[in-house]
DNA sequence: TGATTAAAAATTGTATACAATATGGAATTG
DNA sequence: CAATTCCATATTGTATACAATTTTTAATCA
């Protein structure tokens, strides 16, 4: 619990205050869908809800709208961003070439504490599968690419993959097709083999071989974006 | 200079507008080295040298802070940013990774346009360095990549691309030993040549040995950044 | 009824005033 | 003289008022 929320602060860059707790707290909802892409962020509303003043509120909205995981328009206001197909092919085309590296360095230097960590998660993980907590289950899921590049120490590597975890969120509830997610917890044990036994190179190859499999997950046929239109809807 | 113009334009997110303006001129200048790591950018000055309220330039500055090349700390202010050693030779690590992945995608899908683009642009740094002119000369280097990024069409690499070679740019104000640039010159020319044949294999092969030839230009011992403090004199 | 226009309301864009904090220098003390 | 404390100044943090723009609603006309 405490590592995750960790997680989530270390995704911005914001400095300590009302406008980085707005950020995280919308963050944690765009990543475990309870806000879906094209749901609108009125300025006045997020404020209210957060007892902030519009100044802070643009501040929050600004930073998200720089990690991408919302739409800032002229004039129009701010929007969870809804990614188009070709973005999210591009998403997982980084992925699935970066990842991999970075489980690969992460194995190298990994402890047996950063062992129980990742084990814990996945325990955390089944959890909320099993308690039906859907959005959480994927948010999860999500950290246990995040916390591997923490592990990784690399910096620059570890923003690029928290960046591209948090649009494959917003990707995946366009976009996912399968309704199974058990599978995804088959390649996270694998990995951990991998990490126990500081294999570098099969961490690698599970990591792509996962981000693949993930990627074909997707429905990502040119199908004009109906999903689009069923945000609106929910919104009301 | 109009291909020029629009690569700056293209960095940044930000809305049409007077704080887009700020942003793109700041980023100008400090990737042609006019503004050196450490600098402070005080908003009152920023405002009355742009004739933007406080407003206006917190907005640009945020912005620059989100793409790291500002640094902003609470109640002190903004600073040019002063990436460290470990940064630098992160940055340059996931240069290595991902552009020559980028130069071998825009080899299989570049047109001769493309070439005369990437021609000219090698004319008009040479005559930049012919001018001595280096600042500029630098600025013109690094969008050399950023137009390799373009043709890829990969909007996803190409923005981390961009953002990589920004921080390049400040990591080179601060770390970088060698006198000569003329080298690159030379590789960038091979690279043209690989494009030319649509040699996606050997685009890959010269971006990577390029970036490492870059990586090596620097000089990454652990003496406690004197150029620090360089920066700071230079500002008053 | 349906489309068009016009006015009203709501929302975002920007400037500015005031509060909170940091900075720099003078006075004080050992 | 060096170090410290305190005050005046300058700078950033935040709320709010007003302007510009968009959105909604109502009214009008064919």
């Amino acid at each position: 619990m405490g590592a995750r929320a960790s997680h989530y602060q270390n995704l911005t860059d914001l400095p300590e205050g009302k406008a980085r707790d707005i950020y995280i707290e919308l963050q944690k909802a765009i990543l475990s869908h309870n806000l879906l892409p094209g749901v609108k962020l009125s300025e006045d509303e997020v404020g209210d809800l957060f007892g902030a003043s519009r100044t802070i509120v643009r501040t929050a909205l600004q930073a998200l709208s720089h990690s991408q995981l919302v739409t800032i328009e002229k004039n129009r206001g701010a929007f969870i961003a809804q990614p188009s197909i070709k973005e999210a092919q591009e998403v997982f085309e980084a992925r699935e070439l970066i990842e991999p590296r970075v489980a690969g360095m992460a194995a190298k230097i990994i402890t047996q504490k950063d062992i129980d960590i990742l084990h814990n998660h996945i325990v955390t993980e089944h959890a909320a599968i099993a308690a039906g907590d859907k959005g959480e289950a994927l948010s999860l899921s999500g950290f246990f690419h995040v916390i591997i590049a923490d592990i990784a120490e690399h910096d620059v590597f570890s923003k690029i993959v928290r960046s591209l975890i948090s649009r494959s969120s917003l990707i995946i509830a366009l976009y996912w097709k399968r309704l199974d997610t058990t599978c995804e917890s088959h390649s996270h044990h694998a990995l951990l083999d991998a990490f126990s036994q500081n294999d570098a190179q099969a961490a690698e190859k599970i990591m792509k071989s996962h981000i693949v499999d993930l990627h074909s997950g997707l429905d990502l046929k040119n199908h004009a974006q109906t999903k689009q239109s069923l945000a609106s809807i929910l919104k009301k």
